[in-house]
DNA sequence: CGCTTGCTTCGAGCGCACTCGAAGGTCTTA
DNA sequence: TAAGACCTTCGAGTGCGCTCGAAGCAAGCG
């Protein structure tokens, strides 16, 4: 509720190291319809309602007419759960995730706890992928191989 | 059927380039129970029973009175399967992989396209992971950075 | 004013990849 | 020969991540 509001008064320094965040869109007025946001996440209407739904997302602004007006902010953080989504993380660690935002500066720690132990999963997946390649690439070769050797097939 | 079969009939060179597979299990006798392959690969014995049921698995022997016998060659297949399943193919396609197979050599071409086209998957996956670790990376930076400097909360 | 478009909520449905349970046959060991 | 483990098949159930449909309100246009 009151965490849209902290957001947006907080223009750009979330955190304030090298923060580079909230390029603004276009036509930079901070205001979009669920229908826009999905062409511009490639993510359905259903999804976005559902995502805020489950706590996935910080409740979303509301017109006076009740609908959605999603900010930058949001499409920042959609950008940055849909590359959570790519790790494979499950919807319900994101929550979490997405509740540690919610409950303030005091669970930085756990915050970057969390994403820690993600970057490991990530970097495993990615040997395990490796590895993989490894396995394909010798698969494949022994196909060209064959190719190259068509006799002896009795 | 026959697949089988055939399959036993040829010990070791399906193909025959550098060709290192069919390692002998321990007591190298080619004939495992499904719990055995159940303990040994880490699926479930229902979960291989439905492997066969869909077409994952060459259908196994079997003992006189029924009963499955897995040979040293399906597990060279399970632990195949287990890394297509690694790279996130979905099982309908590791089924079609799976019949060009048992439609014999003459689907080399086929399978090595498919192959290759896994291995792009693959190869861009591990774009889009590492990607993702620099945003992570980013991320978990600007936290550690907020411990760093903890003023200015206000 | 009525019509279309697009939003709202809620709850049900779907596809995937298993996962499990029931009912019954078989193998082994006492 | 009887108990208990372990196998068989078949079909139903589960959990996840959406996905969809229905009913209804609201805005904007001719």
């Amino acid at each position: 509720m009151t965490v849209a509001q902290v957001a947006k008064s907080k223009p750009s320094n979330t955190v304030n190291c090298a923060d580079s965040e909230t390029h603004l869109r276009p036509d930079g007025q901070d205001q979009y319809t669920i229908s826009e946001v999905a062409d511009f996440t490639g993510l359905s209407a259903h999804t976005l309602r559902w995502y805020e739904r489950i706590g996935l997302m910080p409740h979303v602004d509301r017109s006076h007419t009740g609908q959605r007006r999603f900010s930058n902010k949001d499409l920042d953080w959609l950008a940055f759960v849909g590359k959570l989504r790519l790790t494979g993380m499950p919807v319900a660690d994101m929550v979490t995730y997405a509740e540690l935002v919610r409950a303030g500066d005091q669970t930085f720690a756990a915050r970057q706890a969390l994403l820690e132990s993600t970057r490991v999963d990530v970097v495993n997946r990615i040997a395990e992928l490796q590895d993989t390649l490894t396995v394909l690439d010798h698969k494949i070769s022994t196909y060209a191989c064959a190719h190259r050797a068509p006799e002896r097939t009795a």
